[in-house]
This record gives structure tokens, sequence and C-alpha cells, in this order.
DNA sequence: GTAAGTGCAAACGGTTTGCAGCCTC
DNA sequence: GAGGCTGCAAACCGTTTGCACTTAC
């Protein structure tokens, strides 16, 4: 059975008022920092089971490390500034009809796909040019 | 300058004979037990090399682990058989061009995108049918 | 001859896990 | 009060790196 506890609530909340993409260390601090503090662990283990659960997205970036955000339930993609983080959520469903197309012509089944944008946005493409 | 080595002629030599994606320690297991040993930093490093080059494809899998495919130069995506490892070279550029218009719609910019299928493809799925 | 390449083993970094104590229900 | 939950620290595991030795050119 599943238990409320003050580490999930904070957990919880901090991922509520939080719109983009966290890592797992990330939050950890963030939550110390707060003034709430959460074990690691128990950061990973929470992240895990929401993840299960379909209440947060995981991306996973070059280096391997997972990052977390919590997201509307569905299916969708992403577009991620790779230097603030800012994530915009996507609609539409071209992907999920290639997808299944894909599929069909290559007579596999069950297929899952994966897609995700990264660049930069406008706000960090134009202070670059602002000399800094 | 970049040198022939017995070490990269045989990592060379097994990638163009395995069609399907396999992880370091994979290339590097392969390699030991076909009598060309090939230590594993140095197998790490030149696949890091190769996939800097475009030689190779990387796929970052779920639990972040690396894997590797020789492929022709140039950008396309995969349907991988999540069961015995199969990958198709996809063609085609409708993920190209949704990338493009969401990059446009958002005002990103240097939008690069990763897009990949996982199934389960017919040999596999049929075996499954006869009971194994 | 020399500088790039290699192997080993140690270091790394994110993530997972064992366990003793805590706290929700 | 019982069993899920937590924190700590140790274990894990894929990957990277320092360094002395080897080897292609």
């Amino acid at each position: 059975m599943q238990r409320m506890t003050r580490q999930r609530a904070a957990l919880a909340e901090l991922l509520d008022a939080t719109p983009d993409f966290r890592s797992a260390q990330q939050l950890h601090q963030m939550l110390a920092e707060s003034g709430r503090p959460v074990g690691l662990a128990t950061v990973y283990r929470t992240l895990q089971a929401m993840a299960e659960a379909g209440d947060v997205d995981v991306l996973r970036i070059e280096d391997g490390e997972a990052l977390y955000r919590r997201c509307a339930h569905g299916h969708h993609h992403h577009l991620v500034c790779r230097e603030c983080g800012t994530a915009v959520e996507l609609t539409g469903d071209v992907v999920e009809r290639w997808a299944t197309r894909i599929a069909q012509e290559h007579d596999f089944v069950e297929v899952e796909h994966t897609a995700e944008l990264v660049g930069t946005c406008r706000d960090c493409a134009a202070r670059r040019y602002r000399g800094r």
C-alpha cells in the first residue's frame, strides 16, 4: 500500500512548481536548499515509482543521466532548450502516425517510440548575441 | 595523426560483420572470443572516436547503456527488435520535416532530434506463439 | 626516434540496494 | 502494532582517465 509521507509530498510539490526537466540530483539539492531535505535514495526511489505510474516524464540525456519532469498523463514529446532546460510539451500525432506506418511496413508488433527535440530557445540564442 | 593498429582493424572488421546494435562490453567480449583481444578501454576510446567521425551510430537504451552499430554516413533512424536486436535502417524524412516545423513554430534554433522505434519483429513474435 | 595508441587498474558519477530505525495508517 | 518508508553508506556498473609501455609511421 502506498503511503503519503513528508518526503513524497515535498518532492511532488517541487515537481509541480518546476516546469523544466531536472535530474534526481538537482531535485535532491533543491529540496535541501528549500529546507525540506529528502535523502537522495528516497528521491530516486520516489521518482522511479512516479515514472512507472506515469506521473513524471523521463528523459535520458547524452551522458546517460536521467531527467524528470511532472507532466500530464498520456503520451507526448518535448522540445527542450539545451541551455536553460525550458521544455515545451508538443501536441499532434505526426510522430505517432509515422511510427505506426513504419511498424506495419516492417512487420513489427508492440512498437514503442521515443522522439525528443533538443535545441536553443530564442532567449538563450539572443543572450549569446548580446555578448555573454 | 590517426594510426591504423591491430586493435582498430579488429574492431572495424567486427562492426562490419555485425548488423545489430551491440554494447561496448559485448564487442569487447566478442573480440576476446574470436582470438583478437582488445582492451576494454581501447574499445571505448575507439568507439567514441568512430561515433564522433560518424562511422557508427550510437543508441542509448533505458538503463543508460550505449549501443553501437556500424552504419552508412548521414542522419537516419532505426527500428530495433527488443528481443533479438535486429535493426532496420529507416529512410525518409518525415521526422526531419516534423522537427524543422516544430523548431520554427517555437523559435528554437540549432535543433537536433532523436527518434527511435523499438518493437518486436515478426520472427520473435512468431516464436512466442510457437510456445517458447 | 617520437608521438599516437594500448592495457591495466584505479577513479568516476549516476544509480541501486541492504539494513536498522522511523512513521504512517 | 505492522509493514511500508527513509537515510546512510556501501555496492554497482558502465564509462573515463592516469600512466608506463608499445608500436606505427
